[in-house]
DNA sequence: ATCGGAATTTGATACAGATCAAAGAGCGCG
DNA sequence: CGCGCTCTTTGATCTGTATCAAATTCCGAT
């Protein structure tokens, strides 16, 4: 619950300069972003934001991972995305949000006053064409997503999940056949995927079982038949990207 | 599968001019899209799209309505979204979309060449800002529709699923509590709701035999009861908009 | 080390919705 | 105006996943 305090990192060093809202700015551009930006951190399982709370920031997720989430009357949830860093959070124009932003993980927030970044929206193309590229990237991942959670069985959605875990990683991690981390709990995942924390349970093992994947610590696992894992995802395999 | 030719229509004059890609631009801007533009028109049940193809135009829709759907390996199907008019298709900076996009019923584009149109994006915040909105619009939507299909029943999705029609149609239609069309068939819902059109079918006729909604014609139904459909959603009703 | 609680796995059963099947209902076309 | 097609409804059954329940494993705190 207690909110430590974040050394400031310079952007032209952060780790995230690239990805996020602000990877199109030029030197001078950062440098106003520079005088905006405030660090913000949360402890795994804080909430970052409640649904229709007021919404007086925007922020760039800089480290670890935090969910969204939507809630049904009785009390049914559903994450509806899943930030990893780089992503963004809020948007402009927009004074709440419709959803529950929870940190899953510790995460550390660069955040930017909501006014005056709108301001510097409308005034910078390079932020606004950036933040247009999040929100179409977010829409092709809900849309994904879409599919999974309308037509998927469980087996699919867990490879699908593991699948999308394996990919993110080759990015990140330099040792690829290399043990993967679940960022999230079974409870989490089954939120992620709408499925229960049993069901998730049941598929990981019984894709164990099938020779598909294998498991060190509970959170800790390794694709042993990457074709397998293809395979068992459901999804058309052409219109393919490279492989 | 003719393309009927449709007389063009002055921009000042269009139909979707003030909530479509060109809603903010002044006299200036939308002469140079006016002398952009051209009509494309479809029949219902035809592909305007294919997942993959390449992409030379984008497009606001004018009259009518398209489906966005996804396919797995096996062909069942998902549709990921639903074109209504002043809807836009395509994206700057890409050249390939994901999924398919449909004509559900006769449809009418209005078509932008993709190169200059992005061009325009880069030069004309205008363009660029309602096109950052729409793109963050689609992506409520797309979640709300992430939890229907994460974790609702099937006579919640349907009681949903006409609840958004309501609400659609109240902007439309003048007159309130009078009929609604269906604007897809059973399968079609079917594929929005991600459910069999059997149960589709058999929803709606329970609604019917609870006296929430009433059927004059199997595409147009009468709400005969708000509160029990709202009801019937599950949706959290706090956070609410305007009633 | 050992205790206690949370996360996870595994088992037994129930049920919502899918699947298989067939009987209407509406509608364009000869 | 009746044939044939598609769309829709309704019925019977099956099945995947939820639900209920109880072990088991892990991990942090004493």
């Amino acid at each position: 619950m207690q909110i430590p305090l974040i050394a400031p990192v310079k952007c032209s060093e952060c780790p995230i300069r690239h990805r996020a809202v602000c990877a199109r700015c030029d030197t001078d551009e950062l440098l106003i972003l520079e005088n905006m930006k405030s660090y913000r951190s949360y402890a795994a399982g804080d909430v970052i934001l409640w649904r229709g709370e007021p919404l007086d920031f925007v922020a760039s997720l800089v480290s670890g991972v935090a969910s969204l989430s939507k809630t049904l009357e009785d009390g049914r949830t559903q994450m509806v995305g899943l930030l990893l860093p780089s992503d963004f959070i809020g948007r402009p124009g927009r004074t709440k949000i419709d959803f529950d932003v929870t940190a899953t993980s510790d995460v550390t927030l660069c955040c930017f006053d909501r006014k005056p970044f709108e301001q510097l929206v409308a005034e910078t193309p390079h932020v606004a064409q950036r933040l247009l590229e999040l929100a179409l990237d977010e829409l092709d991942a809900s849309r994904d997503w879409m599919l999974l959670l309308g037509r998927k069985t469980a087996r699919e959605k867990i490879a699908t999940f593991i699948d999308m875990l394996v990919r993110r990683s080759r990015g990140t991690a330099p040792d690829a056949a290399d043990s993967i981390a679940l960022p999230l709990t079974r409870d989490q995942i089954a939120n992620y995927l709408g499925l229960t924390l049993e069901t998730v349970s049941r598929q990981f093992s019984a894709l164990k079982k099938d020779g598909v994947i294998g498991f060190s610590d509970r959170r800790q696992f390794v694709v042993k038949d990457i074709i397998a894992l293809h395979d068992a995802t459901g999804d058309d395999s052409d219109g393919g990207v490279l492989s």
